[in-house]
DNA sequence: GTCATATTCAACCGATCGGTTGACGATCTT
DNA sequence: AAGATCGTCAACCGATCGGTTGAATATGAC
């Protein structure tokens, strides 16, 4: 039996997926313009976009021929709480940010957005 | 090109893995006895460890001909500052973890520990 | 009605995953 | 030295994953 975390961190585990959680942060999307950016088929992006709905982490709604995908930041409640159980580290640890950002992004510049709220 | 972050979340969507991790947040484990209470083959324990040790989760130290396991929850600082990116959701909250608890372990009670800590 | 756009479905592909089994190399005990 | 214990390795298995392609289904625009 799958329990919502097996299926929230499986969703997470996919690079591609977090970089669309990150795109969606910035403002609800279509389903074709969410592909754009990316050099795989809309298909693939349409599953990628499945399971992130399945997790729970963003909601899709249909307005017409276009499907608005939203994200749903709740759904990393139970997983945060899960890891906060181990709570040895900082919440929030800025060398691990940076290390993450140099890694993830390749840039450790853009988002001070994110540190300033 | 598998990040840390891939390879961290990814090795938390196992609930076997998951459930490891939790043994060791008591205390430092043979592999043999980390094996003890699964329905599998010590092999598979053993495999489930090398992935969790591949994400820097645990730490693995040979003394004698015993193995013996560690916790390293640091491992999960960049994860836990990926998903506070979204920071739309409360750091605790209450009402997550107890439907954490009800389906990951089946039932509520228990670890009224990491609460109060 | 016709055509274009938005999205999914279905079938397929190679790669990886989670598990097994049996053999093996180290290490401790006697 | 012999035997038991600890753990991994290697080969295998079926299932799932991340991607493709082409057809199908809605819906909107003309």
């Amino acid at each position: 039996m799958a329990t919502s975390l097996d299926i929230v961190f499986a969703a997470l585990a996919d690079p591609t997926r977090r970089e669309i959680l990150h795109m969606l942060l910035e403002d609800d999307m279509a389903v074709t313009d969410v592909a754009e950016p990316f050099a795989m088929s809309l298909a693939a992006i349409s599953k990628h976009l499945a399971i992130l709905a399945a997790a729970g982490l963003i909601s899709q709604e249909k307005r017409g021929r276009v499907k608005w995908c939203k994200l749903e930041p709740d759904a990393l409640s139970a997983a945060s709480v899960w890891m906060q159980s181990f709570g040895q580290f900082e919440p929030i640890n800025l060398d691990a940010f940076e290390a993450f950002l140099t890694q993830e992004l390749g840039t450790a510049d853009a988002p001070a957005s994110i540190l300033e709220q």
